[in-house]
This record gives structure tokens, C-alpha cells and sequence, in this order.
DNA sequence: ATAAAAGTGGGGAATAGTGGTGAATTTTGT
DNA sequence: ACAAAATTCACCACTATTCCCCACTTTTAT
């Protein structure tokens, strides 16, 4: 099976495989999205991702989980607080009601529901960015704004040990 | 049957199936309303609800339970509460004295009684939650209300390990 | 330059949501 | 108490949406 892919699935074991990079897709006439290859296949060709759980993200963008990931988020994170606290019921509500489950059809697109699509302005430009375990989809315009400029970088080349 | 079904109910034995998701459906004129199919599938294909206990919820909704998991709530927590002290026993009026046990019709759907529609102000569109073990019903127009902002969000996002 | 893969658009089938009708049970009035 | 009326409940049918598959176009890599 895997002949040539075998050297792309090897990792050191220590080593955790992430999400990176910057991708611009946009939504079909029927408001689908195509999640880039270089994503879906990022852990590997064995585990090419069909399943994405999408939420509410912070800074007005949508984040998506691998099941295995949103999993644990849920049972170690979310689930722990105290729904005593209205905060955090309101907290759970949030990333737990607004999320979806969304399967990826044989061309790997999935379809956002209208909820997100609002919270996130999204028309039909996006922007979708691999952030270490999660992917978060942005509309262009939206990110393109946010998006931080070299000041912003600068200033904190120092933090980081550089 | 179940032979394409039968993958996706297998799970992690240490991982609860839950509720999730954003629906909107909306009572029609004999105040039926249909519970998502999603929503009545969340436990698989074996397991899809036809009943379900409604009662008084947090936040000006109303709580919908499985049989099931409504037991457990009421043995677990509710009747351990010391009924000695009078606002235990307000609460315990207000959960179990307000819950109706509702059987969905064919087409999923439930009549909800009134005083609980009074409680939750629904007039005719209504927003439903999936939160872990329950579902949350909304009055629409409430629940756009207290949808929590970008802002609200990121104060939080430190606090959930981000 | 050619081939393979990724992205885009569209069509057909299945399913969910909605409205309606008839039967049964409950309520009210005489 | 009985009859009539009304409300509730269960089942049926239609419409709209969603989902899934296939085909085409564009891009990328060799």
C-alpha cells in the first residue's frame, strides 16, 4: 500500500503532528466549503480527515476539531465546569450548542450551518488557517483586517526566544 | 441493517455519546414542535428518541431530557437535596413539579404545555440546543438576546486551556 | 507537455419538516 | 345521565430541503 508515503507518515514519536498554513477556499452556490487537501491530509494518508466538528470560535471566526480532539475537549475541559455558574453555562451553550457535526463529502467539503456563517460574517470568501490541533475558517475580508502586521510580530520576536 | 450505521456507533468506551448543535424549528398552529432529527438520532439508530421529559430550565428555557438521564438527575441529585431547607424544596417544586413526561409523534414531534411555553416566552419560533445530556428550548427572539458576543468569548478562551 | 489531483458545479434520490384529516376521548350543557 | 360539541391525538400526504454522487474544469507536479 503505502509506498511513498510511508516517509511522509513517519514522525519522531515525540513529536505531536499539527495543523499549519493559510488556505483560501470559498463557498459554491450552495454554500459548501472545500477544506484544502494539504489539511485533510496532514496526519497522514492513513488518517485522511472526513469528519470535522465545527464551533463558535473565539475572535469571530469558526473553529473545527478533529473528533478525537473535540472529544477530549468536551470530556476534560468543558463538561468539568461547574454549571452552577451561569458564565459558564453560558460558556458550554456557546461551544457545545453551536457546534456541528459536520461529515466531508468525496470532493472533502463540508457544509456550514447559517448560525456560524453569521457569526463569522462569512459571504463567500474565507479564509481557513491550521492552528496547531484545530482549524479555524475566517471570512477573507474579516482576517484580512485582523490580521496582525509586522509591528505586531516584532514586538514579540523577543518572547519567543529570538 | 444497520451496515453502514453500524461504524459510527461504536465509540470509546470512556466517551459519552452527547447532545450538540443549533436548530430552529418553529411551533406550527396546533403548537407541535418538531424536535430536529439530528437531534433525535444524536444515540444512534438504535436508540432514537420518542420521549422525552421536559421541565423548567436555567436562563428562562426549557430543559429536555431522556428518560433515562432524567432518572439519574432526579436520584443522583435532585432528591438528595435536604428537603429541611425550604429553597431545596422550591427547587424541587419547580423541576419535578414543572416536568411533563412527552411522547414524540411519528414525525418527532412534542406538544409543549403551555405554562412551560409562558415561562420561556415562545411565541412561535423557537431555538433548540443540544448541551451534553439535555436539550435546551428557546424562545428565538430570547435566546438571539443572550447570545454571547465575540467579546464575552474571548474572555473566556483562557480559561478553556487556549 | 502530459498526467494526476484538487476544486467547482450540477442533478437526482432520499429524508426531514409541515399541514391536514379522521377517529377517539373528554367536556359541557340540558 | 345522555347527547352534542369540542379538543386532543394519531396517522397520512405533500413539499421543501438536504445529502450524495457524478462530471467537468482548473491547477499542480513531474
Amino acid at each position: 500500500m503505502g509506498k511513498s508515503g510511508e516517509k511522509c507518515i513517519k514522525k519522531l514519536s515525540t513529536m505531536r503532528t499539527v495543523f499549519m498554513g493559510e488556505y483560501h477556499p470559498s463557498l459554491d452556490e450552495k454554500g459548501r466549503a472545500a477544506i484544502p487537501a494539504k489539511l485533510r491530509r496532514a496526519f497522514g494518508e492513513n488518517s485522511v480527515i472526513n469528519r470535522l466538528i465545527i464551533t463558535h470560535g473565539f475572535d469571530k471566526c469558526i473553529m473545527a476539531f478533529r473528533e478525537e480532539d473535540w472529544k477530549t475537549f468536551v470530556e476534560e475541559k468543558l463538561i468539568k465546569l461547574s454549571q452552577a455558574d451561569s458564565a459558564n453555562r453560558q460558556r458550554i451553550r456557546f461551544l457545545l450548542g453551536g457546534a456541528c457535526d459536520c461529515e466531508l463529502d468525496k470532493q472533502g467539503r463540508i457544509i456550514i450551518p447559517g448560525y456560524l456563517l453569521d457569526y463569522a460574517r462569512i459571504k463567500k470568501d474565507i479564509t481557513v488557517l491550521g492552528v496547531y490541533d484545530r482549524l479555524e475558517i475566517w471570512a477573507r475580508e474579516v482576517y484580512d483586517q485582523y490580521r496582525p502586521d509586522a509591528g505586531a510580530v516584532d514586538s514579540f520576536a523577543g518572547d519567543l526566544g529570538f
